[in-house]
Parts: C-alpha cells; structure tokens; sequence
DNA sequence: TAACCCATGTAAAAGGTTACATGATTTC
DNA sequence: GAAATCATGTAACCTTTTACATGGGTTA
C-alpha cells in the first residue's frame, strides 16, 4: 500500500537494502514492519520504475553491497504522496478483534489472562519507547522546539506511540476491574 | 491472517456472506475490515474446510440467499484461535508513517493541515462510536456489570476505540501547539 | 568452532483490493 | 422512473508472509 514511498522517505540518505530494513526496526517499528525479502523486490522495482538508482559498493564487513540513491523522480513522487490527505479508519487491530469475540469461550479467567498480557506487552512497548524518546532528547538539537525537520516529526510520532501506549495501559486496568466485578457481583 | 476466524466467531448465529458484512461494518468496523469480494470466497473455503455448512434459502426481498452455519469443527478451530496468547506489536498505522516522513517537505503549515485533518477525523469516530456505546447501554441486560458475555466483550473493545481515540485527539492538540511553537519561536 | 551479524536475493503461498458482472425489490 | 438496498459471485492484480538458498567476516 505504501512500502515504496516508505522507502523513498528513509532514503533521504543513500542506503542498502539491509540499512532500510534496520531503519524500519529503529524509527518506524511502532508504526509499520517490513520484511527483507520484501524491501529487495521493491527496491528493484523503485529502480525499474526510476525512482532510486543503485550501484554497488564494497563493505567494511562483509559481502558487497549495493547502495540506493533517491533520484529527481524519486522526490517528485515521495512529495505527492506526502501531500495527500490522511487516510484515518484503516488500522486493524487484531488482538481487539479477538478480544471482542472471547464471549464466545465464556471464560472470564482466560479474558482475565489474555488482558495481563495484552498489559504487560504494552508496558513493556512504553518502556522501550521511552528509551527511545530520551536518545531523541540528547542528540536532538533544539529539543524540544527548535528541532531539525526530520528529527521534530519523527518525535512527533514517537509521542503519539506513548499517548496510545499510555491508554491502552489505563484500558486494560479498566478492563480488569470490570471483569473482577463481573466475576463475583 | 485471521478472516476466517473472525467469520467464524461472528457466526455465532446463522447468516450470510451480506450479512456478515454487516456484522463487519457495524460491530468490528473500529478493529477491522473486509470486503464482499473477500468474504464470499473465504466462506465458500471454510467450507470445503468442513468449518461450515450452507444451504440456500429464500429471501424476503431481493435474490435467494445462501446461509452458512458453523459446524463442530469450525466451533473447534474457532475455540484454539480464541485460547492463543494475544498479538501486539503488528499494528501498522499508514498516518503516522506518512507523519514521520513529512519533514522532507519542510512545510509546518503543511503539517499543521494534516494534523488538523487528523483532528476532526478522530472527533467524527469518536461522536459515531459514542453512539455506538449508548446503544449499548439501552439494549444489553445488566450494563455495564452483568451482561450476556457477547456483548460484555464487545463492549470492552468499544471502550478502547474510545480510550484510543480520546488519546489520539489529545495528541493531535500537543502537536499543533508544538508546531506553532515551532513556527513562531 | 560455533554463533552471530552482514548482505543479497528467489519462490510459493496467503491475504487483500479493485474492477467487473448480474439481477430482483423497495423506496422516493 | 431513478436510486438505494438486497444478494451473489469472478478475475486480475497487488501486498505481505514464509520458507528456501548462499556465503563472508567477527567475536566469544
């Protein structure tokens, strides 16, 4: 749906396939995964369509690697695809879409269960993210509000991941009382 | 990953392939989403699975329908999905990729009409899903402490649309103040 | 010397969207 | 008489996952 202009984005600098993938892991992983066997396949396809060009470059450490370059193309489409209206409505939600058919088991133990681990996965996505948000607060200049572009809209959304972090926590709890009561009225 | 799943938790009553749609639009439409054009073949496999069983029948109004209903096994497969451990982590949300990225065009009035579009987006969710809990509130038995396990569990993850989007409006207003911070320093 | 990281890919299958095709009934 | 709703599907295409395949260099 978007991987190519995913790509296009995080190649603002030069980089391999393997690069692209590790960025994916690091910046956008509360927001979207790739696999690497589906980033090499885009990137030939970017090519054939001419948005990134690639040429190979020896490696420090292993084999050799091959580095891909956005061209003046590349922008022009990873910008009209910036400029186009949000698209709200289309997440899915698979461990709610679960959860809102375990009446059917008419357990509220096992509900009880599966909230304590929905709640403590997101305690430990918070924990993660904050880490992530204080190397954010040390090597960004100017943070909180005179930061580089890039930097202050990538923290923008690093916020918007402890927000929903933060109410799914608060969910869950709410969840639990209620099946408490639920459970012994 | 799991439509056939979810079409098996939601024939908890005989229906067909229009009407489980319906029953997509109207209870999961927050948490998931699927097409005609996938759900009638999905079936037409669980059945060939042994997981249901149809059988045409004469409609009211318009065509003949097909009505499908779940067997043994499709209660059995149903149940094992249902008990495994929830998956969190997965979630791929196109907005805030897009969010991240924008710095490239180095535009914050941009930003703030994305951001803007964002915002009252959400606000339209949350007013229907709003409407969505009132009605549950004056249809089910015993809201909220004592209801039929159906609907207390669906009824849990209208509450989190309702946490999650109360969050995300609230995001929405930190950053336009941040943007406008950082417009106007 | 084993495990892990670097680095690139292919192939098959599953999941999902878009477009096409058809036709009856009801409501405005 | 037109538009919406009821009702079922197929075909082509795109996206994503899973599994397979290969091999060099670094570190414990």
């Amino acid at each position: 749906m978007s991987l190519p202009h995913l790509l296009l984005g995080l190649l603002s600098e030069p980089a391999s396939g393997y690069e692209l993938k590790q960025a994916f892991d690091q910046g956008l992983r509360h927001l979207w995964a790739a696999r690497l066997s589906q980033i090499y396949p885009t990137l030939q396809r970017l090519e054939e369509d001419g948005c990134v060009r690639s040429r190979p470059e020896p490696s420090s450490k292993g084999p050799e690697r091959r580095v891909y370059r956005r061209t003046a193309k590349g922008r022009r489409v990873l910008h009209r695809w910036l400029e186009e209206d949000p698209v709200v409505g289309a997440e899915r939600i698979a461990y709610l879409a679960r959860l809102s058919l375990m009446g059917e088991l008419d357990d509220l133990g096992r509900t009880r269960a599966y909230l304590l681990q929905l709640r403590s996965a997101f305690v430990e996505r918070r924990r993660v993210l904050n880490g992530v948000e204080a190397i954010w607060f040390h090597s960004a200049h100017g943070f909180p509000d005179a930061m580089e572009p890039d930097l202050f809209h990538g923290h923008l959304t690093v916020r918007a991941g402890l927000r929903r972090l933060d109410a799914a926590i608060e969910w869950c709890d709410e969840c639990l009382e209620r099946v408490a009561r639920q459970e012994s009225p």
